[in-house]
DNA sequence: GTGTTTTTAAAGCCTTGGCTACATTTTTGT
DNA sequence: ACAAAAATGTAGCCAAGGCTTTAAAAACAC
């Protein structure tokens, strides 16, 4: 049946679709693991591998492994037995890991998605934004401000 | 400095926020070769693991892989050196999966995002969007359509 | 200042999802 | 029918990101 089925409508760059999802997905820890320390920074002045892990809901010799994957990536410092901090670069990414978080939380919102809802699905959803949808939500979220 | 700082915005729940969302990942790859499978046997007859491999962007011994998750978790069957097939609750997975993709897809492009983008997205998309939030989409959706 | 409690670190295990390399089986061409 | 090619399977490696258990260091109470 259907030898002849090779008319079929896989679009031919599906391969790269999945492989760029993947790598989303490898940048997402990193990435969460980085606006957490932001935050905790701002909040509490420093942030805690104890504090880091409870947020992120892990143990904390996972935390302590994830932080050790951002220092080796060149966005965290930290010295045995104190605080973690972030690097210049660790700093930007939060920043733009924050600043996409809570467009992507106002575009559900604004499309109908009750907040507390539009809070859970942004944290897995947010990775695989990339910048020409992130431009297009603020373009939509201004427009409808301006309405 | 902040010793005070016990005035925090923290959401409570925000733990549950990550664990939930990578449950959603873990679920991520099933759905993704569910999907492909039923995709080459509805346009080939049936799904052979270098077809799989192919489409999904990895070498054969990965998707081999995924097939026998698929099997252990109850999604598909197949026998050596022949193709993969669904069973009943593995192609009501892929049909569900498929119909996701459609609204989300649908949904960015309403709001503004490229077809093109739209799509690549999409694929990351996904996995993190809750029946709330598909229902959401999809109200909103028939609202635009009826404008 | 000493002892307890809390925090951090270190080691080692598991699963997932990639990979390469190699073996085997099926399919295909002649 | 048989040899070559293609597809599938198997084994083993790796990194990531979880976990528990055990040890050490810091902080705290008194």
């Amino acid at each position: 049946m259907t030898k002849d089925a090779e008319d079929n409508d896989a679009p031919p760059n599906q391969p790269e679709r999945f492989q760029q999802a993947r790598a989303a997905q490898a940048m997402a820890i990193l990435e969460d693991y980085a606006e957490m320390i932001s935050d905790l920074i701002e909040e509490m002045g420093e942030a805690r591998i104890t504090d880091i892990a409870s947020r992120m809901g892990v143990t904390h010799p996972t935390a302590t492994k994830a932080v050790a994957r951002l220092k080796r990536e060149g966005l965290a410092v930290s010295r045995p037995y104190r605080g973690v901090f972030l690097t210049d670069e660790g700093a930007d990414l939060a920043e733009r890991v924050r600043a996409r978080h809570r467009t992507v939380v106002h575009l559900l919102v604004a499309v109908g998605v009750p907040p507390e809802t539009a809070e859970m699905d942004a944290e897995g959803l947010e990775h695989h934004v990339s910048e020409i949808t992130l431009k297009a939500f603020e373009r939509y979220l201004d427009a409808a401000a301006a309405k």
